[in-house]
DNA sequence: TCGTTCCATCGTATATTTACGATCCAAGGA
DNA sequence: TCCTTGGATCGTAAATATACGATGGAACGA
């Protein structure tokens, strides 16, 4: 593995999981679900969280593409991106069906 | 947000980002795919790690319940969780349809 | 029994992440 | 113009993650 770079679709893919993997913004992602718009004081209030913060968080989910900001005024709006998290499933998918294709469960011996 | 704790299955879904955020453990899952069973000193030389580092890596892998670690004789052989993996799948779709389901591309308006 | 193999765990150094307050900046309204 | 609002960024402290070598322990063969 030494020195082998991934992929830019496996790098894509390593930022989902890393963009996900902190409970603060795995929160906000399933909030975001729920709640198509809102703007940062709104998940900072739902968070608990200093605005700094919040917006530190924020910046992590829009550089893994998993949602967008749209200013509004002086309000910036946020949106889920729902193609990123299409193409999310799509690669999950894509591993859980090779796996089954070349490991049937009761049939590998480890 | 202030002290609501994540249901048991939220634990389990964050987990699994949390164990597939690191480089390490992303590929090593990715290599286990092609690989259906290999041993720790496999991966290790996979990893270009020390044993001891891959061991932990392991172990993280293993909480999260994506890989099943069998003893055979003094060695241990990996193999992914095809269970799991599925799982994870369906609850990443979850997502993605519900998110389609509330906001269509192009009719939100942020 | 003794030595080897393979892995887990411990102790610990370093790197990264996460959090906050302070500060800066752009968009509006008075 | 000045002030308010809503965010982004900076500096920094504390927590967590990551890596290694050293050590320990179970399984096996000689």
């Amino acid at each position: 593995m030494k020195r082998v770079a991934l992929t830019p679709e496996d790098a894509r893919l390593l930022a989902l999981f890393r963009a996900l993997s902190n409970p603060i913004r795995f929160r906000m992602v399933q909030y975001m679900v729920d709640h198509p718009q809102c703007i940062t004081e709104q998940l900072a209030e739902f968070a608990d969280l200093a605005q700094s913060t919040t917006s530190q968080h924020l910046a992590v989910l829009r550089d893994a593409g998993l949602v967008s900001g749209t200013f509004e005024g002086t309000a910036r709006c946020y949106c889920l991106e729902t193609e990123t998290l299409a193409w999310f499933r799509d690669r999950v998918s894509e591993w859980a069906d090779r796996l089954a294709a070349c490991c049937i469960p009761g049939e590998c011996d480890c």
